[in-house]
DNA sequence: CTGTTAGCGCCTTCAT
DNA sequence: ATGAAGGCGCTAACAG
């Protein structure tokens, strides 16, 4: 019974097939120079022990680890969850596999798991920064040995790559399709604004609405919680002059408004409008249909991973690391018409696309 | 410029704070028989040098390398995202990490994926199998040298420990559910029949029905388009008897056939009843809610890794690992009547409790 | 073509 | 309390 045995080494290999343990590893590495007999009797002894080579020792003598540091705020999250499966793609691609570590928005426990992260000298870093101007996490990447990609939002005073989605650009737009249809009193609900990417998306809001000589209105009060979202909205409901649209600053934000109306029995788009960033899998199929900004999610986890692994092969060639202080990607959002903005919404019929295929 | 080199190595730090390896090691090993002023000194190398142990070399001593290997048919469903953060938060209590792969569920890419998985050396598996049937997989992990954890779906023919959830009677009652509302064509819709767990779904469903005396009228053709299940539908609803209730066997088929129901206006649950198995985000937002079955999906991902680091634990005691031929652990779903299967729903005003918190 | 050998970074005795 | 030395599994360099 070879059940349960520990691990065959190479130098087991070697014995069972009688020949150098050096012959042996030539042969699991593509077997140049090695006698197609050899090879054979080699293999053969591969097959019966189950031999897999020892990942750990072939690190240890110099070599790629053959994996990428993940570090996202959480992997339950769809969003991330799209980014992580993009960019386990391509690290596949490159015979490489994600070791995943989440940071829930904390700068203290991100600098811990990267800690633990940077003990398996991944080959690369893969960084959504809970805060981008978290200065140890810019001193850290700046001084990495390895190359970094930061996604989703930038992390100031660090000089590598980053992949991030046009918020700023694409709020402006969307507050300005809301402004076309002749909305006024504009109301900006949800978001975090300590978060880059939000503070992105509030600064196109406020340009757009300055730009038309309109007053800005915001509500960053946390609406985690929806009975709390559905007070703060009641609030402003109830206001002498109430807003005539919503525009949410991201996907959470946008299904607790839309709940709390739907609760409040505020008619959509009829006496409020309601327009949300980031799509979500049920948009199109709610009553109304919510006109989103669809950020292209598995696209910015795929650059993410492709930009690392140029940089990750650009150090086989030198010897050392040449960072490109590349400017960041910035990839262009689209916003999707439905009903709840006031528009026709998609041709009746005619099905809308989904944010990500299920399985 | 201390900047971007190689990873100092203990003999750096020894060399650094004039002390030898030895002592280098156990001060990074908790310091033990160190005298305080070394311990300084040693401590104050480290942090100059920015000294970070080299995972793999305490892995060549033959040690744990503190990684668990997941293996999913994806990490972008919602399902096994969730799964994946329960995991990978019991490992990080265990100062682990988890190294993951995804087989689409394909047998192929599964074990090839595993292969990989394993030169990394991972302390345990946590396994979704592609295919309960895989043989090559069950042979694998039967003669694994290191735990696994088959989760969501049995494996034939493995020994080894199994988290899943009630598929079986879940199905049932909800059917039986189905059934005392008075409708008695109930329709079984959706999810391939050669997954496991939706074959115990399926087997619920007959159950119930049989038990009831009722006929059961089955449709597992393909509904992954959603124009496809629109059209399958349509058939179904043009039938003389057409059926008066739909019992979907998995997320996405509750989703895509409450958009063909929506799409070919048929009121729900007044002309058709519709209840799915597995819940997700919006389900109580959609006008009608819909009533699922809600499986504990964080549990199955927690209870697996709990059980794996059970066993990676019972390795440090006992030289040679004993397998624990355990009954599959069966995780107790949750019925969830909303409005779409012709309950009242839950209390109007009571917010329902999402599946996942979004952050 | 093939066998032998020197480390890779670390931990663990074993002396001191 | 500390330093020295062996070896984990592997690859690359060198000798045959």
């Amino acid at each position: 019974m070879g059940k349960r045995n520990a691990h065959p080494t190479l130098s087991d290999v070697a014995r069972i097939a009688k020949v150098g343990v050096g012959t042996a590893s030539r042969v699991i590495n593509g077997g140049v120079n090695v006698s197609p007999m050899t090879m054979q009797r080699v293999e053969s002894a591969i097959r019966k022990l189950g031999y897999l080579p020892n990942h750990a020792a072939r690190v240890l003598k110099g070599g790629r680890t053959k994996t990428v540091g993940l570090l996202v705020p959480s992997i339950a999250d769809s969003f991330f969850a799209s980014c992580a499966e993009a960019a386990g793609k391509v690290a596949r691609c490159h015979d490489s596999l994600l070791i995943v570590a989440v940071t829930n928005n904390q700068s203290d426990a991100e600098m811990g798991n990267l800690d633990v992260l940077m003990r398996h000298r991944p080959d690369g870093l893969l960084i959504v920064p809970s805060d981008s101007e978290n200065e140890a996490l810019a001193t850290f990447v700046r001084k990495s040995a390895i190359p970094v990609v930061i996604f989703d939002r930038p992390l100031f005073g660090s000089d590598c790559a980053n992949v991030v989605t046009d918020n700023f650009e694409a709020a402006r737009n969307a507050t300005r399709h809301l402004i076309k249809h002749g909305y006024k009193r504009i109301l900006c609900f949800g978001g975090e604004p300590e978060l880059y990417s939000i503070s992105e998306r509030l600064r196109g809001y406020r340009r757009a609405m300055k730009e038309a000589g309109l007053a800005p209105l915001v509500d960053s009060s946390r609406c985690d919680v929806a009975h709390l979202a559905a007070r703060a909205l009641a609030v402003h409901l109830k206001h002498a002059r109430p807003p005539d649209a919503i525009f949410t600053l991201k996907n959470s934000s946008t299904i607790i408004t839309f709940q709390a109306l739907q609760q409040l029995k505020v008619p959509v788009p009829a006496r409020v409008a309601l327009l949300g960033f980031d799509d979500f899998e049920l948009a199109a199929t709610l009553r109304p249909s919510i006109s989103v900004i669809q950020q292209p999610i598995e696209e910015v986890g795929r650059r993410a991973a492709e930009l690392l692994f140029e940089q990750i092969q650009d150090l086989d060639g030198t010897k050392r690391y040449r960072r490109v202080n590349r400017e960041p990607v910035v990839l262009p959002s689209r916003f999707v018409a439905r009903r709840s903005c006031g528009c026709k919404g998609v041709a009746a019929g005619r099905k809308d696309k989904l944010v990500r295929a299920k399985q």
